[in-house]
DNA sequence: ATTAGCACTCAACAGAGGCGAGTGCTAATA
DNA sequence: TATTAGCACTCGCCTCTGTTGAGTGCTAAT
């Protein structure tokens, strides 16, 4: 039913949420009748805001006091209303120049890539890596430590180092660890490490009370090293960009986003609902969505190269955000990120 | 002249002291007269409250309420007042099984920590990784990335890990790498990094045009992997605890304090500072140091383990902090730490 | 040297009144 | 029939005001 909205309702409710976007105050009929020239009287205005505000993509905060959108409202600005500017050469251009790439690792990358996204959108950059299991195997080392512990470090193809310690047998020398690593580092090279996790188990199970020790001493090592879950990697930016904004602005909620923030668990759950989709995802907080992010809006997108990889780098703003200015750029910026994840992809 | 107090007048700076910590506000002559039995009345407590106000000890916020200690008058306290709880038998074994150490690589027992010393404390916990120069060289790898681009991978004693990327000659081979990591790997196991660049140093001076080739590369290639710094690693832990405290309750000092912990550097340099001296360490944020931790008190003390690669950790709280509760925990806290990054410490 | 007594100060709170932006409704208008 | 002018009404916000109470400094008595 709100998909019939005839187009005087349209433009009144764009008109409404824009000027909410700017000013974070609840908006007058007199404003829209002055400011957009529809040649309306405020009072026709206000028969139209009463039929919004039926329909729920309206509300007052009180009886005497202007409109502002509801999570509804602006759904249904995002979803047919908004028209989102598309970057010409010459912004494009810039946005490429604001990141800093060269010779960086794969975390500094991300962290860069956060506190561009936050510094260009005023708002707070998220950026998560590429998930441990959607990556591409392509080196794997072991180091030992103390008895019978291990340091295994796994390098994916795009460059990204991550490490674990494992138990392991004691008595593996150090010859031993090196032999394993060259056997895993020449079977798995390329692989996924889904696929990684595929062969090993066939592998083991071929294999089983089998002759080569050396090749099971491997697999059950290369098994514990692999076969967990690695913990996300989440990167925040300007987190102290939100506290500015007006919604924000009493001490009890600060102190909620900020604990939102700091736990990072319930940005990870939003960002990895995002996974799945291409383009551009707008994810608007309400009761819907975890509680302590209510009045926060979500713009993700995804990168991945071009053997899939995926993470996800997107901004978290107020709901009253800028979206037409700020979806284009961490759509750019997907799309820029994936081209350096290829360009520094291993090549042999 | 604040050393010369005298016996009465040091009674009641640690009876006001000690009771705005607990209650965050003003401490009124008849609170002291009463609560704590000096067996004197409010008239004679207000005398002495107004010479310690003259020695610049303790300020009133307005003519008429209680007085509260200045930063000077902490201070004093902590020098000559404050008696430090010694943690029991019991509380030491406590404070051992808060943490869960087990097969956890370094970033997670930093991390750990971190979160412990934050929770106990309930103020916020921060830690900062051993420096990459204090670290003791164990093993070195390289990855090829794109063209002429290398992933460098050092592993420290403690199975600290560090990468970085580096431009190489795109001429090198895998097994010439093998060959560089190897030989590097045995020529500098063991030594700090700053004895490895001294070396590295040397060797290239006694080797200039020479005739091994693969030295040359493997010390140029170490030379720009090992020489630069690493930027340091720093975990913040319960920046959200902080916001509870009364004197960062409004909007303006919650945004300050949020961005002095975004940013790290101004925590990392007043971290830095405490890296020479041993045992634990107390700062009183004031005007002194930095103004945006303007109200803030640092506790640190250092870990290292045997061989010397020094991190610090400590909690940074309102400057009205509980002292005496927190000086044992961050005192045990290092002392334990120390002793795990002996335990992992690479053995051969 | 200590303290009771007293006048004084000042933040914090609560209530009253005015202002103004904005609304809903009704009756007049094109 | 759709639009609009007019009007009474609502309510958040600000300011002003008076009250309360905790606490002080000073002085004179002990």
């Amino acid at each position: 039913m709100a998909d019939t909205l005839n187009e005087r309702s349209q433009n009144i409710l764009e008109a409404i949420v824009e000027d909410y976007i700017t000013s974070a105050e609840p908006v007058g009929s007199r404003a829209i009748s002055r400011k957009h020239n529809f040649n309306l009287s405020p009072a026709s205005v206000r028969n139209v805001m009463a039929d919004l505000e039926d329909m729920g993509l309206l509300c007052s905060p009180h009886t005497s006091s202007g409109r502002i959108p509801t999570g509804r409202g602006f759904q249904y600005y995002i979803d047919t209303l908004l028209n989102v500017r598309t970057l010409n050469r010459n912004e494009k251009q810039n946005l490429r120049n604001s990141y800093r790439f060269q010779n960086m690792r794969m975390e500094d990358i991300m962290q860069e890539v956060g506190r561009v996204l936050s510094g260009l959108s005023q708002y707070t950059g998220l950026v998560m890596a590429p998930k441990f299991i959607s990556t591409v195997f392509r080196q794997i080392e072991f180091v030992r430590l103390s008895q019978g512990r291990l340091l295994m470090i796994y390098v994916s193809e795009t460059g990204l180092v991550q490490n674990k310690v494992i138990k392991a047998d004691p008595s593996l020398t150090s010859s031993n660890l090196e032999q394993i690593s060259n056997y895993l580092n020449s079977e798995l090279n390329g692989l996924t490490i889904q696929e990684v996790r595929a062969k090993l188990k066939q592998e083991m199970q071929e294999d089983r009370d089998h002759y080569d020790q050396l090749k099971k001493l491997a697999l059950s090592l290369s098994c514990a090293a692999l076969q967990d879950e690695v913990e996300d990697q989440l990167y925040v930016s300007g987190a102290s960009l939100m506290l500015g904004q007006p919604e924000f602005s009493t001490p009890e909620q600060m102190k909620r986003l900020i604990q939102a923030f700091e736990s990072k668990k319930i940005l990870i759950e939003l960002l990895d609902r995002g996974q799945s989709a291409q383009g551009v995802q707008i994810f608007i907080g309400s009761e819907s969505t975890h509680i302590d992010l209510e009045g926060c809006s979500l713009i993700t997108s995804n990168f991945s190269n071009q053997k899939g990889a995926i993470g996800t780098l997107g901004v978290i703003g107020p709901v009253r955000m800028n979206y037409s200015q700020v979806v284009p750029i961490v759509d750019f910026t997907a799309r820029l990120v994936s081209r350096v994840l290829d360009r520094e992809t291993a090549k042999d």
